[in-house]
DNA sequence: GACCAGGTGTCCG
DNA sequence: CGGACACCTGGT
């Protein structure tokens, strides 16, 4: 067992962020998460959170993953005070890490997620897992995210059975690039933003939102913006002169999360159409062209 | 039983 | 480059 006293680390919220999908409560305060090939049992506690797995796990591999070396509080703290809506976005979203997931399983899932709700992606990611991911030591029904081989090889109806309804080859192009070397995930973990950025894209069905989602959550480049409905919402609605990212040059991302899972979880009114272009790194402004 | 969901590729002006 | 439109299912 290991506990983390700290404010800045809030499984619920983690969970209902949008960036994980394998974070699961299992009672009020419990959780189980699957990853890195593992299962892991977590507690809230008044606290902070408890961990069911030694010190050395700790520290190897659920530090990083969670991010606990990073402060979350400093990142708040460029928030100037005169942008209301932001500050009490971040103090809302407060607990909020950004996990250091894995790439190619952030890859497949923001894949996935395209035009759908949360609980069809966790279905989808579920349904391939048992399809062809590997089953964890001692944690029966439980599987890994398949491997790019797996799902490369994985025949067509099974893939179609996993609901993945015209993404499907989307994913078996990903699989198969990953596989075949035309997409080395591996090499490209060293590359700058733009390298990487580009590399994403060649895959069919990453445009720039699952590019910068996968950036942001699977290679935990802090400065992916992913703009997306919700986010285009809050631009539009307390922003139309633009949302001046400057202050935040490095962590754009972590001001991003607040930002949607606050406009998430505050329901929405309901709007379309026109939309926020922007670029990573640059200012989110309706009117920039360049 | 409509209606729409954390987008993207394509086509067309 | 901006706008329109189709796209597979399953949630609510």
């Amino acid at each position: 067992m290991v506990e983390v006293r700290s404010q800045e680390f809030d499984l619920q919220k983690i969970a209902d962020s949008g960036q994980c999908f394998r974070l699961t409560p299992t009672a009020p305060g419990r959780f189980q998460l699957v990853a890195l090939g593992r299962s892991l049992l977590l507690e809230s506690t008044p606290s902070g959170v408890r961990l069911d797995c030694s010190q050395a796990e700790y520290r190897a591999l659920w530090q990083p993953y969670f991010d606990l070396n990073a402060d979350y509080g400093y990142f708040r703290g460029a928030i100037p005070a005169q942008d209301t809506y932001l500050t009490a976005a971040a103090e809302f979203g407060r607990g909020i890490r950004i996990l250091r997931q894995e790439p190619w399983e952030m890859l497949v899932t923001f894949l996935l997620s395209q035009r759908r709700n949360i609980p069809a992606i966790r279905r989808s990611v579920e349904l391939l897992c048992r399809a062809c991911g590997r089953p964890l030591a001692g944690a029966p029904e439980v599987f890994a995210f398949p491997e790019p081989q797996a799902l490369a090889a994985l025949p067509d109806d099974a893939l179609a059975g996993c609901s993945l309804g015209y993404r499907a080859p989307y994913v078996r192009a990903a699989a198969q690039m990953a596989s075949d070397g035309r997409l080395p995930l591996d090499k490209l973990a060293a590359a700058d933003d733009e390298t990487l950025c580009q590399a994403l894209r060649t895959v069919p069905g990453v445009g720039p939102k699952v590019a910068n989602c996968v950036m942001l959550f699977g290679f935990h480049r802090l400065s992916g913006f992913p703009i997306d409905v919700w986010m285009e919402r809050v631009l539009r609605e307390h922003y139309s002169g633009g949302l001046d990212l400057s202050p935040y040059a490095g962590f754009e991302g972590v001001i991003q999360q607040y930002l949607f899972f606050y406009a998430r979880e505050h329901g929405c009114p309901q709007g379309k159409s026109a939309a926020a272009r922007s670029r990573t790194n640059r200012a989110v402004s309706p009117k920039e062209s360049e």
